[in-house]
DNA sequence: TATATTATTTTGTAGAACATATTATTTTTT
DNA sequence: AAAAAATAATATGTTCTACAAAATAATATA
């Protein structure tokens, strides 16, 4: 069919709006620039007169700029630019139910891949601190429920573990993607056995090798993995 | 010292924008009443006649929701939510200039995460087509040129192997990553050689086991481990 | 009935005006 | 002359009105 084929090859033509225009050529002037975090911008009667754009549509532009944490602005000093929030626009935009469900298995696949890839920053920063907390957790968790990921046991457990690699970017993300993860899950309703508990890597945390830890992650893991699409 | 307690205790008030509270009330109402990709909105008059506000800084909110994906909207026919594209907003943020060291630093580290945990993925949908695409590409590599991760192999090599995961996100991740990890290598002029070669984790792909694949990827990415504090 | 024309509706854009907060300047007071 | 108070100036925040443009609905015409 020649008509599907054109349908995936030549995207529809979409009519940049003024407001579109006017963040992208912003964003291209910060780059062209080489402005960083802290400089100042031309106020807008400046931007809106050379965009040649009412200053409506600048600021609607310039709306969308503040919200990624690119600009701040203040009454009479003008704006400026900030180090933006990296992860704070991922945020807003993070609602399993709005998110079509490719995306949303490819973000738990994603976490998935997080997860078997920790190891070797566990075993560069772990601390003794840290190891008795993961102890503390597993005693905490009911003995019959022996499914791993499952709410309760997994915000505490696998979370602590983020929280352990020091890495604040990583340690959010993971909180973001929690929801997702819970919503595939229940989705799906997949019945989830290990071999390898918690209890089994705070062992080999606390006293084994990187590559056994690597390994028995994976194994934890195996349950999820099993469920995925070849 | 009482007053940098304070500093770090309470975080300045920051007074919200008009523009603000409707992107989170215009959230709410979305969440509250359930709706989904597809669904209808009001139109702008009737939204900034029920918030209160002017329909320019109603306008300024909506500005924000559709640059994030989450809402479209045509003439007469009136606003439509849609399916938003989850990393476009990130797309927007990830500019090295930009960002604060720490935050680098943890980009660097989640992307050596992600290349760690790979294997799993890799080995449930890798094809003859894809080994053989490797190979081609570690054929095409200089002899002399033993470093990994530098630029032109880096981005076929590597880049093939988020491909193979069949995860478009993951690999759409990945791209948006390789500005800040070549950033940093080239910040910190580090010096990379492994013992492990491209040309050797290609072969374990085509005929070892998933294991073996990966701690040799661990191995291949050792140096870069060994330049992250503790 | 089919087609052409004309409203109607809703978003997109523009311009002017005023409010508000913050800095800069001037005036007044001591 | 120095300090304090009052005033002006400036840039962002907000509102209002008006019109353009596109897509749909309604009507008139062949």
């Amino acid at each position: 069919m020649a008509t599907k084929d054109l349908l995936n090859d030549l995207k529809p033509i979409q009519v940049n709006t003024r407001v579109d225009l006017v963040e992208s050529q912003i964003r291209e002037y910060l780059d062209k620039k080489g402005l960083r975090a802290g400089d100042t911008l031309p106020t807008e009667m400046e931007l809106s007169e050379a965009l040649a754009v009412s200053r409506n549509v600048l600021r609607e532009g310039l709306s969308r700029l503040r919200m990624l944490g690119l600009i701040e602005s203040k009454k009479k000093r003008g704006m400026t630019l900030t180090s933006p929030d990296i992860l704070g626009s991922f945020e807003r935009v993070l609602n399993p139910q709005l998110m079509d469900n490719a995306t949303l298995q490819n973000l738990f696949e994603l976490r998935l891949v997080l997860e078997s890839g920790l190891a070797d920053l566990l075993f560069l920063r772990k601390t003794e601190a840290d190891i008795k907390e993961l102890e503390a957790i597993v005693k905490r968790e009911k003995p019959a429920a022996t499914d791993v990921f499952r709410v309760n046991s997994e915000i505490s457990f696998h979370g602590k573990l983020y929280e352990m690699t020091g890495n604040e970017t990583l340690k959010r993300f993971q909180i973001m993607l929690l929801p997702v993860f819970d919503y595939v899950i229940k989705n799906e309703n997949r019945s989830i056995r290990s071999n390898i508990t918690h209890a089994d890597l705070v062992e080999i945390l606390k006293s084994g090798t990187k590559e056994e830890f690597v390994l028995a992650m994976r194994e934890h893991l195996r349950p999820h993995y099993e469920y995925l699409k070849p």
